[in-house]
RNA sequence: CGCGGGGUAGAGCAAUGGCAGCUCGCCAGGCCCAUAACCUGGAGGAUACAGGUUCGAAUCCUGUCCCCGCAA
């Protein structure tokens, strides 16, 4: 079970091993996307089709009992999960006799939740990796299976590669660790309910910049939120996304959020420290980088970002 | 038919009815120990496509294609 990308990888890794076919996968029900607001399947849908792997869409578990026959009907050994968006209720989670695992993006206890990538981005954690655990009814809280920490550094990385790598890291995991588990030969171990973090469903309105902030947390911000919802501020009345930006150590008097010219090369002054405007996009128009904004949009340079 | 912006020189943008321009890049020459700096000169456009209005259209009208923001 699964929805976005992450799992859509984690899912074609799993089939390509041949280790283990899944027999049934669930996604969220296709939603209308894109600018005509036609019926789009998710990633997994897409995925699973190619694999001709048949595909459920429930709109709920809760008080369902149809889906709750079907699994039973299955007779599954195990449920894999991975960013499904969904709580499953423990009459589902019971069904299979081995078990429900999910795949969690973060080191846990720590970051459970909604958005661990974006907060590993966020609190520039020292590590990351990815955890395997047995599902109970609380978000993220079951016994632990296995981890495995990834060997790159979360500074350098944004969002999508993040995303990817850790997708990645998932799949190594559940290939090594499934058959052991299967077994009889893993004992899940209890989190550590002391050390839990929580990560909420990120909004809209959180990618709007606080150009009073730091530049360097305004940058991680910047690598946090990209693609969706992206860092945006307005000039005039118009929107501009800030794409990619380098930080600029400097001592400045300037207001936060003043467009200025560092050698030629377009910056922003932060509350503290500025960046440089490497890549942005300004409403209606497509992706532009730092020179071309300087040559085309003279008349922003000085201008506040608000 | 969800709302909206846009397609102009290699790139990013101006010009809203009257000879199509700016910054950058490119080419040639110059300056300099040297340079992404500076100076001089130059090339490069059927203004996305098709039709219409007009003495005259990048600009107004109609249709088509493509890109993007919102929304989801």
């Amino acid at each position: 079970m699964g929805t976005p990308e992450f799992s859509a990888l984690i899912l074609e890794k799993l089939i390509k091993s041949s280790l283990f076919c899944p027999q049934i996968v669930i996604t969220a029900p296709d939603k209308p996307q894109g600018r005509k607001r036609i019926l789009q399947p998710s990633p997994v849908k897409k995925m699973a089709k190619e694999a001709k792997i048949p595909v459920w869409q429930p709109v709920s578990f809760k008080n369902n009992k149809e889906i709750e026959k079907k699994l039973k009907e299955t007779k599954a050994d195990l449920f894999i999960v991975a960013a499904y968006g969904l709580i499953l209720p423990s009459k589902i989670l019971s069904i299979p006799y081995q078990g429900c695992l999910n795949v969690h993006p973060s080191l846990l206890p720590r970051h459970r939740g909604a958005s661990p990538l974006q907060q590993t981005i966020l609190d520039n954690d020292a590590e990351t990796g990815t955890t395997l655990i047995l599902m109970d009814e609380k978000v993220d809280h079951g016994p632990i299976i296995s981890q495995k920490k990834l060997d790159q550094k979360v500074e350098s990385m944004d969002y999508p590669s993040l995303n990817m790598a850790l997708a990645e890291l998932s799949t190594e995991i559940l290939l090594l660790t499934l058959p052991q588990f299967l077994n009889g030969l893993i004992k899940p171990q209890e989190q550590d309910h002391n050390l839990a973090s929580f990560t909420k469903k990120i909004k809209k309105e959180d990618g709007k910049i606080d150009w009073n902030q730091t530049a360097e947390k305004i940058e991680r911000a910047i690598r946090a939120y990209r693609p969706w919802p992206g860092s945006y501020g307005f000039l005039n009345t118009k929107k501009i996304t800030i794409i990619k930006v380098e930080l600029l150590k400097m001592k400045h008097r300037k207001k936060p959020g003043t467009i200025f010219l560092q050698n030629k090369i377009p910056a922003v002054a932060c509350g503290k420290d500025a960046l440089i405007l490497k890549e942005l996009q300004i409403a209606g128009k497509n992706t532009i980088n730092g020179k071309e904004f300087v040559n085309g949009y003279s008349q922003f340079l000085s201008q506040i970002i608000k």
